[in-house]
Parts: C-alpha cells; sequence; structure tokens
RNA sequence: GCUCGAAUGGUGGAAUGGUAGACACGAAGGACUUAAAAUCCUUUGGCCAUUGCGGCUGUGCGGGUUCAAGUCCCGCUUCGAGUACCA
C-alpha cells in the first residue's frame, strides 16, 4: 500500500471531527495548559504559508501536552474588527459584516486542511455581540473605577466620591489627569455637570482633552502604536497632531506594575526590553522655577539635578499651557505666529525638517540655586506630552539644548572637569562636577551620581522640588471615528455621560446606508436614525478601536457561552491564564500591553484570578517571501538564463514562483502564464532556464506567495506542517523556499514504508533488538528535550535519524515503532493516526501516553578517546565504555611513550573529559 | 543616536567550552529502466595529495582568557529588528 495523503488526511480530519476528539471541558482529575495562538484577523487574500507556522508550533505543543497527559486548552477565533473591512465596505456598499463571514469561512477552511487540534466549540468572533457585550460592560467597570495609588490597584468611583465629600482634594489617592484643588464644601456644591467633570480626571476609563494622532485620510483618530514614522501603519497615511475630546483609558496608571510584571513573566529578554522602552520609567526630580516679575511657577522635570547650575535658559513645549501665562505683551504676535507655523506641519513634516527653530516669550525665570535670571523661550523640541512640557536647558550636557543654544547664541556652561563642549555637548553621565557652587548647595568635586542625589536631596528639603518618577507610557485613547467596531454604551444626559445599565448591553452595531462620516462631520454611526437616542438621549457615536475586542479574548474562550459573565469563577479558577502564548513581535507595544492592562484591571476588580495574562510568549519569526526573477533582453521577447545574463543588456521581471521548480522556470507554464509571453524565447543553460531570486514581502505583487492550500493538496498537511518547522528555528524570520520540501516528504514516505513492504503489514510483536531499543530511546530523549525547547527543527533531523536507522536494522517491531509514532503524532498527526490504527489500536492516538527514556539502552559497549597533546589531536584509542579515568590516562601513556613523541619535555596534566577527549598538556 | 539580535559550505541550517559543518536541499557520479519518473548507492567547506591509509587550512575582522573557543571576554565591521527630539 502506498502512503496516500489525500485519502488519509481527509478520512482522519472527518473522523476527529466527528467523534469530538479536541473538545476541551473542565476536569480537576487532570492538570491544565493552556496553549493559545494570537488570533487572526480575517483578511481577504486568505492564508498563505507564512501565517500557519505559529499555529503549528503552538499545535505540536499542545498535542505532546496531551500526550503527556495535561488537559490542554487549544482554542482559535477571529478578530474581526478591522479597517479593511470597512475600507472595502466604503469602496462597494457590501457590508463589512458580509466580508468579514466570508473571509472567517475561506480562513476556517484553509485551517482545517492543516489539521489542527483546535476545539471549534470554543470559537470567538470580537465583531459578535454575545462576545463584545463583554468587551463593551468592561468599558464600563472601568468608567465606574479610579486607580488608587496607595493601594496600587483599581476601586470603585464611589469610594472617591466619599472621599471628596468628607475631605474634598486633600491627601486623596488616585491616578489623575491633572492635579485638581477643592474643598469638601465645594465639591458639595458643584452642579451634577461640574462633578462629572471633576470625576472624568480619576476615572480609569475617561472623557478627555488630548493631543491625538488624527489621520485625516482614514478619518480617525489613532493609538501611539497604530502610527509609525508620522505615518498609519494601515495604509501609510499621514498623521497630524490635534486636540480632541476623547475616550481614553488610563494606562499609564499602571506603568510600575506593568514593568514589575515582567519580571514575573517568562517572555524573551528583547520583547521585555522593547516593552521597558515603550513604559519608559525614568527617575528625576520635578522642580519649580519662578517667573520673574510673577506669580507664575513653571514646572519642569529633569534626570539630571546636578546639572541646574549650567542652566541658561529654559524651554516650553508650543502647546503648553504656560505659553500663554508668560509671554510678554511685546512678543505675544511673534509668539502666536511661530505656534500658528508649528501646528500646522504635520509631525512627519517637523520629522523631516529636524530644523532647530524657536522663539523668545520675553518672560525670565528665576534659577532657584543661583539666583539668576534665565530666558524662557518656546520651541518645538519639547514635547507637550512628557513630563510637565517645560524643561530647564542645559546646553553644555544636553545635545538639543545644545543645538538650541548654537542656533539662537545663548551662552553655554561646562559643568563637568575636563569636558570640551566647544564642538558638541558632553552628555555622559560620568565625571567630576565643577562651576556648580550656589549659596548654600556645593556640587564642586562630586561624581555625577552623587550630585544628583545631593541635589535631590536639597531641593526636596527647601521646597523647591520633589523626586519624581516619570513615565513615557501614556493613556491610551479610545475612541474611533469608525463604522466596524464595538458601539459604546454611552449616552449624554444634559451633556453628562452616563453608562447603560448591564442588562441593556450589548448595544447592537446598528445598519447604516453607508460608512462614511455625516454631511455635519459626525462618524459613521450619525447615519443610524433609528438608533442615535438612549430614553431620548443622544448617544456615543464613536466606536471602539481594534485593541479593545483581542484586549481579553483569551478569557473568554475559558467560558465562551456564559451569558451572565465574562468568564466563570469556576472557569477561571481552572484555566487560570495562558500558559504558553504564540505570536508575532509586531504586538510588543500595542496588544500586549493592552492586554497586560486590562487583565490588571479585572484582576483588581477580583473578576480574574491571576496577574498576568500569558506566562510564556514565544515569538515565530516572519515567513518573507522568496521571489523568483526572469531576464528579458531589451526591446525583445527573448529571456535568458540567469548565469548568462551578463553578455546581455536585460530587464529582470519577476515571475511566478509557482512556476519554478529549484528556481528553474518551467518554460511552457511561462509562455501560458501572460498573453505577451506566448512567443516568448529563450536562451537555455545546461538545457534549462535558471531564475534569479531575491528575499523580499510574500505579496501578491511579487508573484511570490505560496499558498498552504496547494501545498496540502500535493504534498499533503503532514508534509507542510513538518516542513514548515524543519525550515529553520521558530523564533527566525526566514524566507519560505519550496526547495526542499521533497526532503520531509521522502521522510514521510520512509516511515510508511517500515509498515507496509507493497500491501502488506510488516509489525511484528516480537522481542526488540537491542539497537532498535538504543535508537528509539535516543530519539525520545532529544524529542522531549527538544519540544521543551521548541527546537523543532532539530527534533525532525532527530526522527530522520531514527527512522533511517530502523530502516537499515530491518526493524519491525511493533513496540518500537508504536513509539514512534507517538513521538511522531504532534507534528503529523495524519499518518501517525493512521498507522496507529493500522497495527491494532483503537482509540485516536492523542490520547496515547507520551514514552519516556531509559538511560540503560543508551549506554555505548566500547568509547574512543581522542588522544591530544597541548590540544591537538594525534591519535584515537578505543575503550571499554565503563573504564575508568585512570584507565583510560594509563593507556594513553603506554601509547605515547611507544610512539616517544614528548620531546623532552614534562608532562604538566592530563585532562579527561566525559566526551571522549584525552588531553595531555605538556611543556 | 539609543536598545536588542545576528554573521558558520552553493542553499536552509546543526553543534551542554571538547573531533565544526548533524539533518535536509541542490549538485556530480553510479545502479535499476528501452526511456523517463520514482527508488537505492557513492562523493560533496577550501587547498594539496589521491594505488593508499593522509596533510594543511577553515565559523565576518583584530586582540585576549583556556590544555581546548563557532561558543566566554574586550575592541571593530556589516546586516536585521525595535524605538526615536522622552529632558
Amino acid at each position: 500500500m502506498e502512503y496516500n495523503h489525500k485519502d488519509i488526511e481527509s478520512r482522519w480530519q472527518q473522523y476527529w471531527k466527528e467523534n469530538k476528539v479536541y473538545k476541551t471541558e473542565i476536569d480537576n482529575s487532570r492538570p491544565k495548559f493552556y496553549v493559545l495562538d494570537m488570533f487572526p484577523y480575517p483578511s481577504g487574500a486568505g492564508l498563505h504559508v507564512g501565517h500557519p507556522l505559529g499555529y503549528i508550533a503552538s499545535d505540536i505543543y499542545s498535542r505532546y501536552k496531551r500526550l503527556q497527559g495535561f488537559n490542554v486548552l487549544h482554542p482559535m477565533g477571529y478578530d474581526a474588527y478591522g479597517l479593511p473591512a470597512e475600507q472595502y465596505a466604503i469602496q462597494t456598499g457590501q457590508h463589512p459584516e458580509i466580508t468579514t463571514t466570508q473571509n472567517i469561512a475561506r480562513y476556517r477552511s484553509q485551517l482545517d486542511k492543516i489539521g489542527f487540534c483546535y476545539d471549534w466549540d470554543r470559537e470567538i468572533k470580537t465583531c459578535d455581540p454575545e462576545y463584545y457585550k463583554w468587551t463593551q460592560w468592561a468599558f464600563i467597570e472601568m468608567f465606574n473605577s479610579y486607580y488608587n495609588t496607595e493601594k496600587q490597584k483599581a476601586c470603585p468611583i464611589c469610594e472617591l466620591i466619599e472621599c471628596f465629600e468628607k475631605q474634598g482634594s486633600t491627601d486623596i489617592n488616585a491616578a489623575c489627569s491633572k492635579e485638581l484643588e477643592f474643598t469638601a464644601e465645594e465639591w458639595k456644591n458643584y452642579t451634577d455637570k461640574e462633578k462629572s467633570d471633576v470625576l472624568m480626571n480619576y476615572r480609569i476609563a475617561y472623557l478627555g482633552n488630548t493631543m491625538v494622532n488624527w489621520c485625516p485620510k482614514l478619518g480617525t483618530v489613532l493609538a501611539n502604536d497604530e502610527v509609525s514614522e508620522g505615518v498609519s501603519i494601515r495604509g501609510g497615511y499621514p498623521v497630524e497632531q490635534k486636540l480632541m475630546y476623547q475616550w481614553c483609558l488610563r494606562v499609564s496608571a499602571y506603568s510600575q506594575r506593568l514593568l514589575d510584571g515582567l519580571d514575573t513573566i517568562d517572555w524573551t529578554d528583547s520583547l521585555k526590553e522593547t516593552q521597558r522602552n515603550w513604559i519608559g520609567r525614568s527617575e528625576g526630580a520635578e522642580m519649580r522655577f519662578k517667573i520673574a516679575d510673577s506669580d507664575v511657577e513653571l514646572e519642569i522635570f529633569t534626570t539630571r539635578a546636578d546639572t541646574v547650575f549650567g542652566v541658561t535658559f529654559m524651554v516650553l513645549a508650543p502647546e503648553s499651557a504656560y505659553v500663554d501665562m508668560i509671554t510678554t505683551d511685546d512678543k505675544k504676535s511673534e509668539v502666536e505666529e511661530y505656534i500658528k507655523s508649528i501646528k500646522h506641519k504635520t509631525e512627519r513634516e517637523r520629522m523631516i525638517e529636524k530644523r532647530v527653530t524657536g522663539v523668545f516669550t520675553g518672560a525670565y525665570a528665576i534659577n532657584p540655586l543661583t539666583e539668576e535670571k534665565i530666558p524662557v523661550w518656546v520651541s518645538d523640541y519639547v514635547l507637550a506630552g512628557y513630563g510637565t512640557g517645560a524643561i530647564m536647558a542645559v546646553p553644555a550636557h544636553d545635545s538639543r539644548d545644545y543645538a538650541f543654544a548654537r542656533h539662537f547664541n545663548l551662552p553655554i556652561i561646562p559643568l563637568i572637569e575636563g569636558c570640551d563642549v566647544s564642538e558638541e555637548s558632553f552628555d555622559a553621565k560620568a565625571g567630576k562636577m565643577m562651576n556648580s557652587q550656589g549659596k548654600e548647595l556645593n556640587l564642586n568635586g562630586l561624581e555625577v551620581k552623587d550630585a544628583i542625589a545631593a541635589t535631590k536631596k536639597y531641593i526636596s528639603e527647601k521646597g523647591i522640588g520633589k523626586i519624581k518618577i516619570n513615565y513615557r507610557l501614556r493613556d491610551a485613547i479610545f475612541s474611533r471615528q469608525r463604522y466596524w467596531g464595538e458601539p459604546f454604551p454611552v449616552y449624554y444626559k444634559d451633556g453628562i455621560p452616563c453608562m447603560m445599565s448591564e442588562d441593556q448591553l450589548p448595544l447592537l452595531l446598528p445598519e447604516v446606508d453607508k460608512y462614511l462620516p455625516t454631511e455635519t462631520g459626525e462618524p459613521p454611526l450619525g447615519r443610524a436614525e433609528n438608533w442615535k437616542t438612549h430614553e431620548g438621549y443622544p448617544i456615543e457615536l464613536c466606536t471602539m478601536p481594534g485593541f479593545a475586542g483581542s484586549s481579553a479574548y483569551y478569557l473568554r474562550y475559558m467560558d465562551p457561552r456564559n451569558n451572565d459573565t465574562l468568564v466563570s469563577t469556576e472557569a477561571n479558577d481552572y484555566w487560570r491564564n495562558v500558559d504558553l502564548y504564540i505570536g508575532g513581535t509586531e504586538h510588543a507595544t500595542g496588544h500586549l500591553i493592552y492586554s497586560r492592562f486590562w487583565n490588571k484591571f479585572l484582576y483588581d476588580l477580583g473578576k480574574v484570578c491571576e496577574d498576568e495574562p500569558f506566562k510564556k510568549l514565544i515569538n515565530q519569526g516572519m515567513i518573507q517571501g522568496r521571489s523568483n526573477f526572469v531576464y528579458r533582453i531589451k526591446d525583445t521577447n527573448t529571456f535568458v538564463s540567469y548565469n548568462l545574463k551578463k553578455d546581455y543588456d536585460v530587464t529582470p521581471i519577476h515571475v511566478d514562483v509557482n512556476i519554478v521548480s529549484n528556481d528553474v522556470l518551467d518554460t511552457d507554464k511561462f509562455r501560458a502564464w501572460r498573453p505577451e509571453f506566448n512567443d516568448a524565447q529563450f536562451i537555455l543553460e545546461d538545457g534549462k532556464y535558471v531564475c534569479g531570486y531575491a528575499v523580499e514581502k510574500m505579496s501578491k505583487s511579487m508573484f511570490n506567495v505560496v499558498n498552504p492550500d496547494d501545498i496540502v493538496e500535493r504534498y499533503g498537511a503532514d508534509t507542510l506542517r513538518l516542513y514548515e518547522m524543519f525550515l529553520g528555528p521558530l523564533e527566525q524570520s526566514k524566507p519560505w523556499d519550496t526547495n526542499g520540501i521533497d526532503g520531509v516528504n521522502r521522510f514521510l514516505k520512509k516511515l510508511w514504508g517500515l509498515f507496509y513492504k507493497g500491501e502488506t503489514l510488516v509489525v511484528k510483536e516480537e522481542e526488540p533488538t537491542r539497537e532498535a531499543l538504543k535508537s528509539i530511546h535516543k530519539l525520545i530523549k532529544k524529542v522531549t528535550f527538544d519540544i521543551e525547547n521548541f527546537s523543532y527543527n532539530t527534533s525532525i533531523s532527530a526522527f530522520m535519524i531514527c527512522v533511517n536507522e530502523l530502516n537499515s536494522q530491518k526493524c519491525s517491531n511493533k513496540e518500537v515503532l508504536s513509539q514512534l509514532l507517538i513521538l511522531l503524532a504532534p507534528f503529523a498527526p495524519h499518518i501517525t493516526e493512521e498507522l496507529w490504527h493500522a497495527i491494532g489500536n483503537n482509540d485516536t492516538i492523542c490520547d496515547a501516553k507520551w514514552p519516556v527514556h531509559n538511560e540503560e539502552y543508551l549506554k555505548e559497549d566500547k568509547v574512543t578517546y581522542a588522544v591530544s597533546f597541548n590540544g591537538k589531536a594525534r591519535y584515537n584509542i578505543e575503550v571499554a565504555a565503563d573504564t575508568a579515568r585512570e584507565e583510560v590516562e594509563k593507556l594513553a601513556l603506554e601509547h605515547e611513550s611507544a610512539t616517544k613523541w614528548i620531546d623532552g619535555k614534562t608532562i604538566r596534566k592530563i585532562i579527561v573529559v566525559p566526551n571522549k577527549i584525552v588531553n595531555i598538556v605538556v611543556g
């Protein structure tokens, strides 16, 4: 019987489905293990061979864990809200739901062909009302909470209201947008609207006036992680800064916990580092500088308090509220003009120009340590969103201040002994201080780090400033002016935002006639006339961003059909959190921060039992495309083979990789590919047309997209799975190259050949030979170790070696071959299931028991030691495997004295290492 | 600029500090075949020797530690990823 992948794979996929082999339930008698893939956004293009890489890796691990006796949760679903479906809807009028449903169906059929062990009964879609009900619910919970900075956790907002009633704003411990001051009396006298506004300052989900990334082309606001280098990540359209009244999430309140949590989870160092940078903790000091002839005090943040004696000017961000407060009358028009010129430039333009610009406000600040008057400037190199939006400039020790001082001819005072600031600033935090003596504080002679500490101490004691920790992480902007997203369960009662009650959820996304903003500039939901009001009050018309639905989906999989709660306590107590999460690095500063925040919030509320959502995380590398080229001789329809092209003037043309095999072009298929190539002529080398190649992104326009369906059709899902893993280390990016897939396909045929000779099943019950046991136990040890370390490529090599060994041993032992099948089952589930049943098992191989290796079988009878002198190998000696160290040394020396080689040098030491080396050190 | 990672044959890639190049692809030669496909066998880092068993050299570059370095340390070069006026 031949290995027929088509028959085997469709038959077993059917069997698994009908018998619900992968259905998972809570089972307190077995330990749980939760393996999760980052769920896909179902795009119109379908899956290419790069997409399943991570899914295959997680599938192997899931099956392995199940064979080890764990109760494995391995679900899949779809991140269904997103911009492409909406853009398509705008162009065609097609409802995004229809497009999305079609795309999901296509994804599902592609996924099914690869033989994954997902429990599809737990499938979720973020656009499903049953699902987004809980996204809306979480938002309401965030609205009703504030972050208590003393307890370091979210608490009900009503606790804060009680405080206000008792003590006003004094001594409250709450993360806020800006410091407010009011008494209990004042609070009681506030109108409802005023109270609402004050509370907004503290809520975790709040409405705020913030600088947002506005993308005019997309007509919506974008989060920081949705923008890169001044353009939108989706579409690449320019993004500008705009002040807007938007829903935000107070992620920044969790900065320190998000940072600390990283030490408790098993992620790669590079990913943790990326998150640390994104959170951007910096320890420094906040200091106040009085403005001369004014009551205003400028508050600044610095990490270099020690350089306060070198401050020669101060700079405000153009958006800073201080600007209006301190600008002198004679400078007003100049400053306003400057700010206007900044505003209409996009961030991208500002970045490209990189020119030093700025304007003097006319005001002077007073250095609290020297009492000298220093000018205050406005410049766009200071960011409004970081620190206090104002800085003290120390041109000698900060490169940006230096450039500014040089440009505007401001003084530069060096503060570190021996530093040269004639060409550039000295930014390093090292050296001894000088020029740093004030009336009371003298830093001269101190090392920088001691000087920083001394200054901090001094300013806190004197009340000039305080020690402060700043974070770069900003609150997440949560409103999107789009149609295809979760509606906010919010209505406005006389301008006061109110939440709908839980029993009114989900608030369904309404139908609209067009997916564009209304004529009056409202978001698309403004078109839903019968929907726009709730109990007579207007509803919020924005929708939530993409990350809303993906922030807690892993919790929902635990209990996906529960209509009473996001996840039941029972389910959450059992499944807890994700043990292994596999996905791409591109989510490092988006989804993976938001999810951790969201989870911590729910943890604070007592809704979930784990503080971190993803215990271990593996980033699979990206699969790039491998494009092929043909070379057309200019102005002809003749194509010249790769190695002959240097003799001609040629244009390289992308050619469909599916008509190229091992870089050799199928010329007939090429002629048929496109009409203009029908009469193509070829200049061949050795009778073949050889193509060139390049590694590029996998995309239609490069003709390098390889579809997994085609591979499955031709070689089978098992070959695809093995080959994707064999391609290289999981975490490394690599180009897809179909060359080489024959190797793993041959391996499966050889495996088949161990069981079947012609039509006969040759497996026998008999005593296994010692060498067969050795081969298989070597494999058990290696594969177990490799799977634990996600080193799948090397374990596939080990399978190949083992099958070759068993083949040459003519092994037909049932016990040995059964173990081989179990080991291979996670990688190639179909062929192993088929053979498992063929040798007489009735149950699915998924429930077999993972074998454990026995060191006894791995022992060698004889070992060859390499004898070397000073590390240079001379000859080999063979000894019994258990020969003691002394024996090996003796043999080596006997051998050596016989050949009289030592050249009169004395032996210093003899090193016998376990891995068969004897090194004799002479000299 | 800063942070992190990488560099090994024609190619993808293996190597707890211990005989570098496992495994696979490709290539070359051979067997079977009328022929092809499939399958099997041999060779395959480079240089030299090749009727011998071999010798030399070799993991981006330059140093160092060690009996022993692809692996550890220091200094470069190149490439990739992330981030960017974060004070």
